[in-house]
RNA sequence: GGUCCCUUCGUCUAUCGGUUAGGACACAUGGUUUUCAUCCAUGAAAGAGGGGUUCGAUUCCCCUAGGGACCGCCA
């Protein structure tokens, strides 16, 4: 057996949706798995549609989840010429001819089918009519001559053993009249050509393998593998398109989820090895099989992608996580200083905490990264007199601490505890607010320590705490 | 309408004829705590319906219902 080959074709009239990814994650781990190949094809025949910006988008999409290809991108339009050329010779050898109905015709016939509620198939009209009666006013395209009798049988590797007559599918067009090929005969050519060996892909795409399955067979190819996966719907059941809300990987990459977790997330959605639901790169690669995939269509739980992240951010190493969110704020927020760079690293140990995405830590760090406090008008309404007497307390006392840390700051707030004759919160809220401008954030020890002794003096001698 | 596919907690899923139907997320309650969280414990929550086959069906078969995909000179 030739060596194993997947390939992920998506088409560049879009931003890469969370399915596309899905589809190309399996195919790239089943590769993987196998010790194979995956490749990428850009499906960019359409040319009103494709746009070079959404190609270039998704060979980062990819890049940015971690899926890399082997060897170049293989660019549908350039081989063109190879199709055009295998519908030629199928037509050569009598798998194919030429039809000259006219779009009106065509129109007209799916209409009347509609009419009287029946399916619509080509009529077949020039399958077997002499070219000598073709009108001289029509360019011709080029029918597959598909089977009529009897029926076909797919096995695909996911949804089992499918049957379907063959008079269920029509002479399905191959070269259009203006002599591009159509995407059944492209692809079909290509995987050929690119020596595929698994075709893994959503199963909206069932029922064109039965018309791919024909040109194979008239081409005396040999058949790959198919597995068809089960669609992902949206809340409301229907397939995701690019056009739904959170359908794109931007749309999660944005927002801060992390594309380790997200890759994690999509390995489990529609599949699935006993009760593990955490898989590191390596295990995904090593445990992934075609059996573990589900037959039904699967929904997206943004619950469950947040929660994957929170369990990526917590259980990764600190320098990973500092990378991934400087690029992150730099990408969608604002660059952190570089001189704040060492200060909010060292801070991660507690901001990761409290954090869902990378958004969450961004705002939760926002107190390190702005040297101004933007405060919050509601929380700095709960600043009364006691409350600004405790931190201007607070303020002179620390200025003789010496070893600015927990341990140290402890006593003296428990004192003013103490003292004001009040609780922990009477203390830590006006601190917090002070400080962050929030009263929601780190615990107020981290804040203490984190932004440094000057800075919280500070902080703390702003005239509004007079 | 035709063809094909699917159906276990709200969601993602485990189970490959015998289980108190398990896990995860979300949810609820309680505990820890320094706000918000985290963390820990506990709880509620499912085999679409009906027939078979079988000593025994969530599991195998059939029917019904519901849902989905496809039905382009788009990919």
């Amino acid at each position: 057996m030739s060596k194993v080959a997947t390939r992920f074709a998506p088409s560049p009239t879009g931003p890469l949706h969370i399915g596309g990814v899905r589809t190309a994650l399996f195919n790239w781990l089943f590769a993987k798995n196998k010790g194979g190949n995956f490749l990428l094809r850009i499906e960019d025949t359409d040319k009103e549609r494709s746009k070079k910006e959404f190609q270039d988008q998704i060979i980062q999409s990819l890049k940015w989840i971690g899926i890399n290809y082997d060897s170049d991108e293989y660019i549908q339009s350039t081989k063109i010429s190879s199709h055009v050329k295998i519908a030629e010779e199928l037509l050569k050898k009598g798998n194919a001819y030429k039809c000259y109905c006219s779009n009106d015709e065509i129109e007209e016939q799916k209409k009347r089918a509609k009419q009287k509620k029946i399916p619509y198939i080509y009529d077949r009209k020039w399958r077997d009519k002499n070219e000598s009666e073709a009108p001289k006013n029509i360019k011709p395209v080029i029918r597959f001559k598909s089977k009529i009798d009897g029926k076909s049988k797919l096995k695909d590797l996911v949804q089992g053993d499918i049957e379907i007559d063959n008079n269920t599918i029509e002479d399905f067009v191959i070269l259009r009249n203006d002599g591009t090929p159509t995407y059944n005969l492209s692809v079909t050519v290509d995987d050929h050509d690119m020596n595929v060996t698994h075709i893994i892909r959503g199963d909206d795409h069932k029922i064109n393998t039965f018309k791919q399955m024909q040109i194979y067979d008239a081409m005396n190819w040999d058949l790959p593998v198919f597995a068809h996966i089960p669609l992902i719907h949206t809340k409301e059941g229907k397939k995701l398109s690019k056009r739904d809300k959170d359908s794109t990987l931007d749309d999660y990459s944005k927002i801060g989820i992390m594309p380790e977790a997200l890759r994690n997330y999509l390995l489990r959605l529609g599949w699935s090895f006993k009760d593990k639901e955490i898989f590191n790169l390596e295990e995904s690669i090593k445990y992934f099989n075609l059996e573990g995939i589900g037959k039904s269509p699967s929904k997206l739980d943004l619950n469950r992608i947040l929660s994957m992240n929170e369990y990526y951010i917590k259980n990764m190493k600190e320098d990973n996580l500092f990378d991934q969110l400087k690029d992150f704020c730099e990408n969608n927020k604002e660059k952190i200083p570089s001189e704040k760079e060492h200060q909010i690293k060292k801070s991660l140990v507690f901001l990761k905490n409290k954090a869902k995405t990378l958004e969450d830590i961004f705002n939760n760090s926002k107190y390190l990264i702005s040297n101004k406090v933007n405060f919050n008008i509601e929380d700095l309404k709960l600043i009364d007199g006691t409350s600004k007497k405790i931190i201007a307390e607070f303020s002179n006392r620390i200025k003789s601490i010496s070893k600015f840390n927990r341990e140290s700051l402890e006593p003296l707030i428990n004192e003013l505890i103490m003292t004001n004759n009040t609780n922990f919160k009477g203390v830590g809220q006006p601190l917090r607010i002070a400080l962050t401008g929030s009263k929601f954030g780190p615990g107020i020890y981290d804040i203490i320590v984190s932004l440094g002794k000057d800075e919280v003096i500070k902080r703390l001698g702003n005239k509004i705490f007079v």
